[in-house]
DNA sequence: TTGCTCCTCACGTCACGTGAGGTGGC
DNA sequence: TTGCTCCTCACGTCACGTGAGGTGGC
């Protein structure tokens, strides 16, 4: 709802010729920040953890980051949204470096890569399978628009037609839908007569 | 690797007749864990939050859970997989509870849901993104197996042959096979001599 | 000179992980 | 009686979030 960052527009300069937000020039945190939808929070942890290294710093103290560096952290931006860990991504990242020969360093990529994509296809397939079960449960509820002053309500919907009629329903529906929760203050001991009160 | 929960099977006993694996029987805090691929300490954690409840303990203080309280558990699991908050997955779950009609539940539960699936839907198409990717970029690093003793190996192969001759490359191979990187130990400063040892 | 950006600590948070030390049930 | 399961604290961890208080650059 509301973004992490000041998400201004990131040249509000006069002319988009002089405003100097060319290819190739260095970048801030900020921009760093803005450009992969993270934060400088962020941005300063991953040069702690040895992800990022800023080229340089201004006499102020500012980093300044090579594009290349803008590429890395949208790549580690995307493994982290996917459910690696830094760890993980620290490991695909010293592949190659860490390899004696490029033929050496194909093979333990080749073998790296492969375990990802399959990993990203398990997650692929959850998410779906968990999207369908989402689309069915909504186009059930559907039915549920109209429903006003039902005798079923909250606690017996499962007894009532729109829903007992699934024939295999979808899990959120039954989870969402079936006997009413009363998460907090459950009061079994209470004296029966106190919670309706009736017309006199 | 190694599964956080000792994964030996659930019911060993003699007969699969007598051996009380039956279905509605209540479940305990480990069947919970193993059901759901999760841990004993996630359960515990959701009770804490309120999320799962136990119907019953046994004299001992062990939990027991219905049955419908995995139903919960995995639909709570799957959610957390595809990134939300427990705070989020509480709202799901105190729809219908917090409504004053069927109807009014109804139209809550169908805009909450239709959410998230765009939620969903979003995150499938960033995954799938990535996938391809890496995809691409592991069909080009194959084309490095047999690269042995080449002169651009480690910090030039992005001039070489068949780094070079792609075009628009996937952003996983620029940042992985690009130039080399020396993560830690950098010594800008060093006296120049004293890393290679020249034989006399 | 005024804002807006960025800086460095440093403590907080979320969703659990990981023992320590003890009891339970077949 | 012996294992294996489960129990309750309670501190640790991962990946940042969130101020506090200060400086920088157009």
């Amino acid at each position: 709802v509301a973004d992490p960052l000041h998400q201004t527009a990131p040249h509000t300069g006069s002319s988009p010729e002089e405003a100097g937000a060319s290819r190739d020039r260095q970048l801030t945190t900020g921009d760093m920040a803005r450009l992969s939808n993270s934060t400088l929070r962020t941005v300063r942890f991953y040069e702690e953890e040895g992800i990022l290294r800023p080229v340089a710093r201004t006499e102020g103290g500012h980093r300044l980051f090579e594009r290349t560096e803008l590429a890395r952290l949208l790549l580690v931006s995307d493994m982290r949204a996917a459910g690696l860990s830094l760890g993980e991504i620290k490991e695909l990242l010293a592949m190659k470096s860490s390899a004696e020969s490029g033929g050496a360093a194909a093979k333990v990529a080749t073998r790296a890569l492969a375990q990802r994509i399959r990993e990203l296809d398990e997650k692929l397939g959850a998410l779906t399978r968990l999207r369908e079960d989402l689309v069915r449960t909504a186009s059930v509820v559907a039915a549920c628009l109209s429903c006003e002053g039902h005798e079923f309500f909250p606690e017996q919907c499962d007894r009532c037609a729109i829903i007992a009629s699934e024939k295999d329903p979808p899990r959120a529906l039954k989870v969402l839908w079936s006997v009413g929760e009363k998460p907090l203050g459950i009061v079994e001991t209470a004296p029966a007569g106190e919670t309706t009160k009736e017309p006199e």
